[in-house]
DNA sequence: TGACTGCATCGGTAAAAACCGATTAAACGT
DNA sequence: ACGTTTAATCGGTTTTTACCGATGCAGTCA
């Protein structure tokens, strides 16, 4: 846990993590040219990301292909939750976010 | 960002909030009895803590009491959320949880 | 086959983090 | 006022992380 968590502290991993999020899949040069570090920085950064399990990657050619594992994230964010100990407080934050978004009367109040 | 998931990145600091989740509050020496490092390596593990907003400090006598921020924790769980990109699936899956436990027929078709 | 591309890996340096024991300082009880 | 308790801070060492340029190695294309 303390793992996943130290992948997500630095600011270039989360910057291939959010660029991942929005594109379904990114070659490692993909990455070089838009952050104002090395390739070989880069590429040792997407191997801690893989070694957790954040990333996930796939030999195309010459080329490497990463893909965001947006289940592993989700582990994460579980287990932070339920760190803080998701209560009923939580829950009725989360109906009442769910109810707005769907115009749902019971939980808006 | 990177600094809040930093400092969740380490298994004592972990431990510390883990422990603090569970009872509302500790003093210093509470931790240290029961981790296997030194009180002055505790006492910093702290400060970082404190420094994120993860966890708040009040002195009480001769004792420091720490309590533990959710909020914070929160923070840092939507801000993942965000960054994995909360779409219709995920939001769909939160409302069914939420009808569930409310219930609500609209939701959980 | 031989040049080229795209990346991982290697070797090394600099900076940051983790940890400790010792010291200091505030609040307390006597 | 004095000794005690509690915890922060200091000085220093060791380990880990971040970073780079150079090198190596597939896969591709002429």
């Amino acid at each position: 846990m303390a793992e996943g968590f130290k992948a997500l502290s630095h600011p270039s991993r989360l910057e291939i993590i959010r660029k991942l999020a929005g594109q379904d899949h990114c070659c490692a040069g993909d990455f070089c040219c838009c952050m104002p570090i090395a390739q070989s920085t880069v590429s040792q950064h997407l191997e801690m990301l893989k070694s957790v399990g954040i990333i996930e990657w796939k030999a195309q050619g010459t080329k490497s292909i990463y893909t965001l594992n947006r289940e592993r994230l989700n582990e994460l964010v579980a287990a932070l939750q339920q760190l803080v100990g998701e209560d009923a407080g939580a829950v009725s934050t989360l109906s009442a976010v769910a109810g707005e978004l769907q115009g749902n009367k019971k939980a808006r109040s």
